[in-house]
DNA sequence: GATGCTAAATGAACGTCATTCATTTAGTGC
DNA sequence: GCACTAAATGAATGACGTTCATTTAGCATC
């Protein structure tokens, strides 16, 4: 019963990574380095599980971070977040279980990379360039798209301290940037940014929600003003009804929070 | 690395359970019923596993939906989420773990009968006596403080159908009668109230978030602007942060909404 | 009053999954 | 050449959710 999530074209657009984060240092030692990178990337649907290669460290290392999470990133569009087990990352990197916690301390880890390769891909251009109420409505929809399809990083993100995700502070600094240019107040800053996130986190659970998830059934009888702003709502035929109230609740903080600036 | 929360004062009220839903029926037939009903509540700590009774059917029914309900509260609040186990909740009530799936029909029907049963401590008596933003206001941080002891029910409250949680289903009914009594357009109100709800939920997250969460650590000489404005917030004393982010977010909203009544 | 039906318990077993440990092998620094 | 560390295999472990066969109790029906 947990959230199965569908291949998400967001995740997908998630492929082109620069060149790792440090430990790629080892490829210039021997050119035995290529297959070993490409068997990382291109052998996804290998058909032997872990039969070739015989125990004992290889001649260049098969897994590094980046590796990792591209994977991880590609099961979870295939077959979900159920669907990624630690079993099946090492299949889909042709090793073994245990070779990936030479690498990561725990499935959380896993969990941590990919969320902070997913933080990339949230859109905070308009900081620094236009103004501030359209840096964040952009920053705010973007953000709310990328975690609606990831939704079981959530409560990870949501109590992750800082330190252990780079991407996700260097976000923090540029939208931080943002507000002060914009003569937002300093002391209020990073409350204003904990609301808005609060909200956009909270808003992506909603998008994943079944259509159906206000009808009352058999109780209707017993919630009759709760039922006709139901149909009220329905009756206006939008197209994703989450996106009405996201936009109902984040132009009212916009509103409220541009009221605070300087200027 | 999952969440560990502490025994929370909040869970321990739902202790008042009127007679059960229906199955109470057969204690009349004979006086044997007594000892398994107080066994079901009071024997908490049994030294024996699952000894004394033998297999079949026992004469008064051990079991029942409020009953599980009431033990996964105080398990929950004893040992967190990562205790509520199939296994412990069985022993806390001194039963064989399958014996509960005559009752539920899975731990997520567990954790469905428990946030029904939170939802009930939620504040709505604010509609209907009052103001319209401060029955908002009480409502929105009872909300938030009761589901900042169980965000682990987050996940599955904010996706789940409310048909399937009477209480939940009741919460809404007396929150959108309150909004339709204060002039608010019907055709919004549901929109404006998943608002408000994504925001308590991701704002229950913050609650539990360690201190240190914005701490950048060695990477703040690269983030001067974050590391400025969290520094400028820690200078205010405040001594629950999360709380301000809070009423920030919850005035801005509340004021946003209110522009929306007719009046 | 025997017979069947269903509800509600036990106890054994299963399958999945994250994680650990001993072992093997490759490269690096002294 | 030798110790040390990194990085792989493969086997094993321990939870945990769930299922299934079995047993027993009460209720309804003929």
């Amino acid at each position: 019963m947990n959230d199965v999530h569908l291949a998400s074209t967001i995740a997908a657009a998630g492929r082109d990574r620069k060149c790792a984060d440090g430990i790629m240092l080892e490829t210039m030692t021997e050119g035995a380095a290529m297959p070993a990178v490409s068997a990382t990337q291109g052998r996804s649907a290998g058909k032997d599980p872990a039969a070739r290669r015989r125990a004992g460290r290889p001649s260049a290392a098969v897994l590094d971070k980046a590796g990792i999470t591209v994977a991880a990133l590609a099961l979870i569009s295939r077959k979900g977040y159920d669907g990624l087990t630690m079993a099946a990352l090492a299949r889909s990197l042709d090793v073994a279980p245990s070779a990936l916690y030479n690498h990561v301390s725990s499935k959380d880890d896993v969990l941590l990379l990919v969320e902070d390769h997913l933080v990339e891909m949230v859109d905070v251009s308009g900081f620094g360039a236009g103004p501030w109420d359209a840096a964040v409505r952009r920053w705010a929809w973007s953000y709310r798209e990328v975690f609606a399809q990831h939704t079981p990083l959530i409560p990870i993100i949501a109590v992750l301290p800082v330190a252990n995700a780079p991407k996700t502070l260097a976000m923090y600094e540029a939208v931080t940037a943002g507000f002060g240019a914009a003569g937002f107040p300093a002391e209020k800053t990073i409350s204003a940014i904990v609301a808005l996130e609060a909200f956009v986190f909270g808003a992506a659970y909603d998008v994943t929600a079944p259509a159906d998830i206000f009808d009352a059934g058999t109780l209707a009888a017993q919630t009759p003003n709760f039922t006709s702003a139901v149909d009220r709502l329905a009756a206006e035929q939008h197209p994703r009804p989450a996106d009405v109230a996201f936009s109902l609740g984040l132009e009212a903080l916009i509103t409220g929070f541009d009221a605070l600036r300087n200027r």
